[in-house]
DNA sequence: TTGTCATTTATTGTTAACAATATTTGATAA
DNA sequence: TTATCAAATATTGTTAACAATAAATGACAA
């Protein structure tokens, strides 16, 4: 019951951006994707393809494919069709919640504060993002989900690009909150919380400065060298 | 500044399938894309990887890339999301239409009005559909339009397999009040008949009969014979 | 005729080799 | 040192051949 090597370099990809792991800018080498993933470069192709239609991924003709790195433009379309998406998933979630769900909503929160107190981001976003992606299960409409799904990855390359480090995932109060007027029902207050929610998410961008230089795998790796010290 | 051969086969497909050229359920050959738009199998397949990955085509392993033919649950979802993205793109637009914009979607009406008379359905499905993505364009969201564009693909589609022929498209007078509306600034107005307009195309359509069976482009061809003419 | 099964045909999936294009490297000169 | 340019290298793009799989055909038996 394995996945096609297009499947698995997909999700893989999709995971590590998730989880702040691939940098917006960092170079997807064919040939690097097909030896890590023992495949050859058809499949890697068709995996880049699915990516780029996504918007997830940057396919520069001649040059290869790069994780996008949104602009501040993008950025506000992105956090503006989240609100309208989430605030759509908030209404039919309400009182929809079994206790399976709430169990699991609660449980999350945990599992991201934990993350949070122990410093390890990955497990921060990736629960922060489940908690969110389990509320449009709950909603029931596929295409929202898989909207959301779409929007919440791309919005993980902003809150990296544009977050002053140390604000930039969700506070975590606010998902207390959201659980539990989820779980009594009250459409009204669980739609204006999710929209305010989100505003706080956006609110913490920084646009100022520049969008830190695209970094190659090579760039990663050496320490940028000041020029005194080259001398 | 003609496009990659990818992008051609993707628009053209696309295209097609917005005005109803294409059925759902239709076999999308590797072998007869490459002749028709005479490049090789890899861009074919990665055109292929990209519509897939937009929920247009269906991929089935070994057995080749089809148009995708819409459930009546997935017809539910898409009709839902579609008001939740037309309803935030109605309220942006509100009062930031231009008099090219106006003009544009007056002529427009007229223009379908003119195809319905005609008797030229494409026609009338192109132009309903670039109704609704005007209005996206002047809200001004790139990531809404993008997500219309997908949903109004696939409506075709729904529309193609479910609408008892006749009511298919949109009534043209609703267009009408909008455009007048948009005009005159009154958002919640704008909003209100959004979801109206869209409520009414949902409303028209009818699940009870199977999805008329996916046909081959070699089933296209040959008229189907009755039993008594073989004899 | 009708149903079943082996054979043939067509289609998709995989691989490797080659061409075209960027990028890097290193040499040369100011 | 710094800049410029040519050569070397690496990467993407294209193509064709082959393997694996599914669909179509036709023979055979009931």
């Amino acid at each position: 019951m394995k996945d096609s090597p297009e499947d698995q370099i997909v999700n893989a990809i999709l995971d590590a951006i998730a989880e702040q792991r691939l940098p917006a800018g960092t170079k997807l080498g064919e040939q690097a994707l097909s030896d890590l993933f023992s495949c050859n470069r058809a499949n890697v192709r068709r995996a880049l393809a699915s990516l780029a239609a996504q918007q997830v991924v940057e396919l520069r003709p001649n040059r290869g494919a790069f994780v996008m790195t949104p602009s501040p433009k993008e950025a506000r379309d992105i956090f503006q069709a989240r609100r309208a998406i989430e605030r759509t998933i908030a209404r039919h979630a309400s009182g929809q919640a079994s206790a399976e769900d709430i169990a699991f909503l609660r449980g999350n929160i945990l599992e991201e504060a934990a993350a949070r107190k122990a410093g390890d981001k990955p497990a921060e976003l990736r629960a922060s993002r489940q908690f969110h992606m389990r509320i449009a299960q709950i909603a029931g409409n596929l295409v929202l989900e898989r909207f959301l799904s779409e929007l919440t990855m791309r919005s993980t390359l902003i809150l990296g690009l544009y977050s002053p480090t140390g604000s930039s995932s969700c506070a975590e109060d606010e998902h207390d909150r959201i659980v539990d007027v989820l779980e009594s029902g009250d459409t009204d207050e669980l739609v204006r919380l999710a929209d305010e929610h989100l505003r706080h998410l956006e609110a913490g961008l920084n646009f100022d400065e520049p969008p830190a230089a695209p970094m190659s795998l090579k760039e990663q790796l050496m320490a940028p060298r000041s020029r005194s010290q080259a001398k």
